[in-house]
DNA sequence: GCGACAG
DNA sequence: ATCTTGTCGC
């Protein structure tokens, strides 16, 4: 499939008009977040299946309280900053599937932690008009120092174009690598951080997330298996 | 021009 | 992103 990546690069601008870096919500309000996550058939084929995974947990327990999964053909290559182009469709798939009011979203991937400030967390909040975070594994953009070798230590990433503090990248654990924690929409820097923390249950991912992901291995398998 | 580059 | 065994270190 051929891509016009300058026309998506206008959308992805057009789109970072809408952003919103401040509280929709109360902070002491958040009761269940969500933790969004997708997995490919063959990760190296275009078209392929594509499955996604929307685990939703009360932050009071860390109980999972609704789990929903959509699969989806994707025909678009990962490419690096327009990854939302590739996983979006599906992911929204499972959002439509979900009953319960989700506070907070945390995606697998960067927020506003992205060249025109429209990472897969951010794309996804704008378009359904909620409150997410982006969570990445791996740095994609922005300048920062690793933190130093202790639980929760962080430092701010910033934009290399203006300076601006755009994220954090945190670690979770000790003797881990950092994460990399940016808003997605409807949430200030600040409180993308402190959702993050709160959201963490002794591993290095954030609990919904990696619920997330482990549901769409186990799904995985079954479908491997028969 | 070169390197870096979420999943 | 997927697959997989072993190995090292807190």
């Amino acid at each position: 499939m051929e891509i016009d990546l300058e026309s998506l690069k206008k959308q992805q601008i057009e789109l970072s008009k809408k952003l919103i870096l401040k509280d929709r919500i109360n902070i002491d309000e958040i009761r269940y977040i969500a933790g969004i996550d997708t997995t490919f058939l063959n990760p190296y084929q275009n078209p392929t299946l594509a499955i996604s995974s929307i685990v939703v947990i009360d932050i009071k327990s860390f109980e999972i309280v609704e789990k929903v999964l959509a699969e989806k053909e994707i025909d678009f290559p990962y490419v690096p900053t327009f990854l939302a182009f590739r996983e979006l469709p599906v992911i929204l798939e499972a959002y439509k599937k979900l009953e319960i009011k989700v506070d907070v979203f945390i995606l697998d991937g960067q927020g506003i932690l992205h060249p025109r400030r429209m990472g897969i967390a951010s794309h996804f909040g704008v378009i359904t008009d909620t409150v997410s975070i982006g969570c990445g594994k791996t740095p994609l953009y922005g300048k920062y120092q690793d933190p130093p070798n202790q639980d929760l230590a962080y430092n701010f990433i910033y934009d290399p174009k203006t300076n601006e503090k755009i994220g954090y990248a945190l670690r979770t654990k000790k003797n881990t690598k950092p994460i990399f924690i940016s808003p997605g929409n409807n949430i200030s820097i600040e409180n993308s951080l402190y959702v993050i923390i709160k959201s963490l249950n002794g591993y290095k991912l954030p609990e919904p997330v990696r619920l997330a992901h482990n549901f769409l291995s186990d799904y995985r398998k079954k479908l491997i298996g028969g």
